[in-house]
DNA sequence: GATGAATGAGCCTTCATTCAT
DNA sequence: AATGAATGAAGGCTCATTCAT
């Protein structure tokens, strides 16, 4: 069996992403992770730790499937495309749960530095993602916006219709 | 002095935009409100109920500031700009808390239905209200979903920068 | 329709019998019986109050019932019998729901007399209607003693046989 | 001093026997028991969990007060006299609190499965008693049943009365 | 390195009752 | 005679965290 330190994370990982971070209690964590309560504490200092770690960890996770869901297509126009349709692709896999940054964002207070820092970086990275797959800087800025509107509203909706939306929208842009 | 329930609604509203819903105890409501915990429960049934409440409010408030703030203008292109404007004015208003009903959309579990479908409704009424402002249905849309996006990007980076980027782009488009 | 107090007690006598007195809230009866809660203290002073008058109301009604169940019967022999029939017809009636006095009695702090008193007399009153079916004294109190038992047994096993065990031991007594 | 689990188990056993299920709260178990909430809740999952602890622990006391009682005699006929002195013992030392089992069995919802089935485990020990220090097995219920209403019938009155009746009438009947 | 035991503060909710009108 | 509004106290339960070993 794997070592406590991973299972709490495997297990923080399923967790967070599917119940929210407020949601989702130290208690359920060590529980389903069969790990003592002292031993979690033992590697991260708080619950506030543990979400930095999981956010980090979800950050991994999130560019490796993009990737290599857009590995596909050859041409940056093709990608660009296909990292729509990744939104949709993992829609169907997490049940509509949105984007665990924005999600915990919404949960952290305004001043909780330290996760914000840790949100903010991973959304530059998705903007970098743009950038470097469109050369027009305001273009890419652009695509970026609708990028994120469309992890929202097919949150809020339950739908992938503001998705296609989008993508109609960036045919016609590029 | 005024009644109970108008103090706690005032309270809530208050509260619930700066905390968030989770972060917001029933115990802090009455507290600051100054009511019996008792009372509370007199004029809702849980606290998913001042919920729907506090969206309902929060909804009216919503518009009557963005319709204030946008009638200073005649032309609907005006109005639409203005609408961007608004935002930066209520980030500063309200020190970037973003928009309270996407912020309780991630806190809610997603089986929420009456608590989801208030914010869908709200949502809806913003896409509506793009849609009243310019014919062409997919540019409505568009729109919206710059105007989504600029909500929560400006929250995460506690900065109205994405903003004008969508008030630059939008110039372009219409 | 009927006066607030009516509508009060006849709410109670269902409530407490179905679901005891503890889990039975001032609340659920003004709101069931449709009655504002000022006007419920108008009528009793607490809810001790309430529960004297419910016994009372209980005691005239059980004993209405028994005596018209075993009026069908001319002799006092047979009406003994009929009395633990009546019983069967109760617990199906009645959902073995044991016996109302009995089962407050044991929710009650063995201090409060005002209580205690009304169930001890519908019990004295229990035991003297037997005495009047039976010359024999002691033979009567025998039989009012496998009455009793024959309540909560049959309340506690949800089964009416340790009442047809009594009738059959009855039969060999008398 | 002793662990916290003996402690409320402890303070609960003399609580629900004394103030009775309903009647005793979590607060005050705590409070006696010096305990945190929180210790209480990693020992009993709820109170109803609480509460067959402490059934499980009543039968083995009252079996084992009872067993110690009758053992002063040696002959089967003595010891079920000594059975019934056995509950004017009980009632003295307890100040007529009557059956813990029957007494919580009044305050449960019917649909309590979980807490009726120790109950009824319970009193099918003890008729069992009953049957094997009797070898004729419809006298053993039939004083069973009077063993039952003498319980129940001496705590309504606070009298031994009906325990000294029941007696005399085992005394004929063997 | 790993743990089970223990905690104080707080969660949302309901209780029986009294007030002013 | 009847009410709607308001309440303090308590209900059962869970939180993230720390202690001693």
């Amino acid at each position: 069996m794997s070592s406590p330190k991973e299972r709490i994370i495997a297990t923080t990982f399923e967790l967070f992403a599917r119940q929210g971070y407020n949601s989702t209690g130290i208690n359920q964590i060590v529980a389903e992770a069969n790990v003592a309560k002292a031993s979690f504490y033992q590697y991260f200092k708080s619950k506030e730790d543990l979400c930095v770690e999981f956010l980090n960890v979800r950050h991994e996770y999130w560019f490796n499937e993009l990737n290599s869901f857009v590995s596909k297509e050859k041409e940056s126009k093709s990608k660009l495309m296909s990292s729509f349709d990744f939104l949709i692709y993992m829609n169907q896999k997490e049940d509509f749960r949105g984007c665990s940054f924005l999600n915990i964002l919404s949960e952290i207070s305004s001043d909780n530095v330290k996760i914000l820092n840790v949100i903010q970086n991973h959304k530059k990275d998705v903007r970098n993602y743009f950038s470097q797959l469109i050369e027009n800087k305001d273009l890419a800025d652009h695509i970026y916006l609708l990028f994120e509107s469309s992890i929202i509203e097919s949150q809020l909706f339950r739908s992938n219709e503001l998705i296609e939306t989008s993508k109609k929208i960036i045919t016609q842009l590029i």
